[in-house]
DNA sequence: CATGGCGCTATACGCAGGTATAGTCTGCTT
DNA sequence: AAGCAGACTATACCTGCGTATAGCGCCATG
């Protein structure tokens, strides 16, 4: 199961506009990203991105849909898998994550976002049903944070890169990134009683 | 102890420049904001924030400056104290929140990552004493996830927000965030047992 | 008093880059 | 054959914005 796109240099001049928008995108971010330079990567005429998408904002729009499009199947596969993968987009949306991670940062790529919100409530409103403790917050805010803390590897990812001293694109710190986050999800930060104490500091507060 | 400016009325206009900088960067980002912008924010000619600053990248530095000098003092506060509020910098950076998360999404602001990174280290080589199970991971790995994970919900404010349904800087929102996080650090998503047998198939994996 | 530095403004320059237009070539329909 | 549509190019336009320059008023200091 290799995930490389079927050779560039025969797909249509309108989807290979589009990938190199998702480049340019990724790359460099929305502002500084020029329709020149996504033109000249694409091996295509300035006009003829115009002709395409009409427009720099459209043309992102068009990448937001056909990402949205490529990671649902993806996305469904990865929630019904186990948690691992499910929790780590990092390793899964491969060539898409720098677009991804920009587009969240920056505002956009919101239906995601929330599809991602929407598997991770069904997850956690399944899993509560065996759990001794009544969480006193919706399932779906904790799949909001969760949704945030899964991704931010991806967004926050030259920061994380400095740190392991490897990229995160590299087999080597894929490995190493989810051995992390192995580690990380096995092991609660705060413990019950920490946590329902620190609870009770906040209702005091909440009631004068 | 507010947190409150001592009246922009009468700053220097330096600082009065490097405030509306700020926030200009925070909302709009470091392209889209324009140095006119942040003049007339801050009631002061366009040549007058070149005579201070000498260039825009050169303003963001005295920004970025600015924010490790302020923060620094509340942040090793936040980490001697309890982990609610270290691990939970949403709360804690008030009127800068936006600018850091611009910062970190478009790949500054290293110096305060790593220096989160730094602080979440000490405390975990610290709290790695009392664990029964040996960490097959660094400490430093596990920090600079730990605090991309607790810088996502600012990074992805907007996000959260549209699932919480409320502002995060809000009060409101500030409780709920915390009680949230309050569970979700209390309650790993893997069982010690899932996290063995994920770690044993990538061991497997390894080896071929 | 002069003189020089400094905080500050007004205005101009230059260009990068999004947008718009006009035109060419190819292929398909009638 | 005629003509139209759509893919594609070349080039022009024009605004926004970072940068640069020239100058003014004010206080200190010799």
């Amino acid at each position: 199961m290799t995930t490389t796109v079927p050779d560039p240099e025969d797909l249509t001049a309108r989807a290979r506009i589009r990938d190199a928008a998702l480049r340019h995108f990724g790359e460099h971010g929305f502002e500084r990203a020029t329709i020149r330079g996504i033109a000249e990567t694409a091996g295509v005429s300035l006009g003829l991105v115009r002709h395409h998408f009409g427009s720099k904002q459209a043309l992102r729009e068009a990448c937001d849909e056909h990402l949205m499009k490529t990671m649902h199947g993806l996305h469904e596969a990865a929630a019904t898998r186990s948690m691992g993968g499910g929790l780590n987009p990092v390793t899964a949306m491969g060539p898409y994550r720098r677009y991804l991670a920009r587009a969240l940062a920056e505002g956009w790529a919101a239906p995601f976002f929330d599809e991602m919100v929407r598997i991770g409530e069904q997850w956690l409103t399944e899993t509560d049903k065996s759990r001794p403790d009544p969480p006193d917050v919706d399932a779906r805010s904790r799949a909001a944070v969760f949704a945030a803390m899964a991704l931010s590897p991806s967004v926050l990812a030259q920061h994380i890169e400095r740190s392991l001293g490897t990229g995160l694109d590299t087999p080597e710190g894929q490995d190493k990134l989810l051995r992390v986050l192995l580690d990380v999800y096995s092991h609660p930060v705060l413990s019950l009683e920490e946590a329902a104490e620190a609870r009770a500091a906040l209702d005091r507060g909440r009631r004068s």
